[in-house]
DNA sequence: CGGCATCCATTTTGATACTG
DNA sequence: CAGTATCAAAATGGATGCCG
């Protein structure tokens, strides 16, 4: 069962040749907010079966990108963490996400799923290095039933499940909203007047994190419509 | 024919929506030197067919990534060309190539192809914005029978297929010593050491170059071998 | 040559049933 | 809950032929 490759001395194939296959980076996304049981990536992926996942997973471990691990107490259960290798792709998957944001983020649609923690990655590649030199804030956002929490540390920004310590700032909203305020579909201020979201925490900071994450201008990218 | 996506409002799979299906992306990296013609494309890309090859043009073109032109006189012949939201996915090949640098490029096997224009992808990818401040520089590299130029100005590189104009540095060598020191094997000084490469113009500037494109550490990505 | 349709063998995938 | 086994549908690759 010879594995597919391009078979081409050139470092963007030799990467696709690792994690090219469908599904294979977006089961990346899942793990970068944390280890994640095989049921919980399921969950998050409708569409791919178990015995794809299975194979994917297997093969990403063979690759030295993933590791299967047992959670600390009480978990106990079996899970799936990013090795270094991996960790190293946060690059290509948040300039994915980057260009989908200008150019793809078009309003949702009905027959799309969607969870919060993708939304928390757009965010995270929305975030302006520059607008936080000098910046230090701890965010937590509480959105339905789901925490995660933001560590910006001067230039740079840092995101996981749960909740933080000693959060600066809480942000609580519903999934819709933060969906939206993530895609610039509407901004947190707007949320917050509204009260579709409420905070807690520093005041000042409501401003400061408008400018840490700059509206992304989405563009149109299909000038007419295919017949 | 449905197309098939992944149905979540997220924007890294939005993204994979468009580009993620396999050839894809490196048709993009092949455009991102200048127009091509179907035959160029197909030439630096073994195993994908006319078919194949035609459909996923037409693909991008609908997703107005791609866009079909004329080349200028003397050539007259159909051609694709990135358009502005292709341009904008510079990043994300880059991002592939850079982690392909690092735990992807162990050494070329037999059954490999190699082309100049992806080794000079490979020296964009490891270049360093903050060793650049306040260089500017045009460098034209001969690689066999191929000529590339980049052009250094501030903290910026652009690179492009042909010759430069008014080039401060010029590079002449041969495929496979190119692809050693793209893929951080040797390093430019040793290969004009040993006459694998002649250099032209600023002497000075060979020194800086090396700063320019500090050598890529190439990780063990995998501890064991498969069994 | 550029571009595309057509046919066919092989892989990959999606969906579900099934087991410990 | 974690994963295997199975099978039908879809995508791919390779060859070929056609037409301007």
């Amino acid at each position: 069962m010879e594995q597919r490759t391009y078979h081409q001395y050139c470092a963007t194939a030799r990467t696709l040749d690792v994690v090219g296959e469908r599904w294979t980076l977006l089961l990346v996304r899942e793990l970068l907010t944390g280890p994640k049981r095989f049921g919980d990536l399921q969950r998050n992926l409708r569409g791919l079966g178990t015995g794809l996942l299975a194979a994917r997973l297997k093969h990403l471990e063979q690759q030295g990108i993933v590791r299967k691990t047992v959670l600390p107490p009480p978990a106990r259960t079996a899970a799936y963490v990013l090795t270094a290798a991996g960790d190293e792709l946060v690059p290509v998957v948040l300039s994915l996400a980057q260009w989908g944001m200008r150019w793809a983020m078009a309003d949702p649609r009905d027959d799309e799923t969607f969870e919060p923690g993708w939304a928390v990655l757009g965010l995270k590649a929305r975030f302006d290095r520059g607008a936080a030199t000098g910046i230090q804030a701890v965010c937590e956002f509480r959105i339905g039933d789901e925490v995660f929490h933001a560590r910006i540390h001067d230039c740079t920004i840092e995101t996981n499940y749960g909740p933080a310590q000693q959060p600066d700032f809480v942000l609580t909203t519903d999934y819709r909203t933060f969906r939206d305020i993530a895609a610039s579909r509407t901004t947190l201020t707007q949320a917050v007047a509204t009260q579709q979201a409420a905070i807690e925490g520093d005041g000042t900071l409501l401003r400061q994190l408008s400018s840490l994450f700059p509206p992304v201008e989405p563009q149109p990218r299909l000038p007419r419509l295919p017949r």
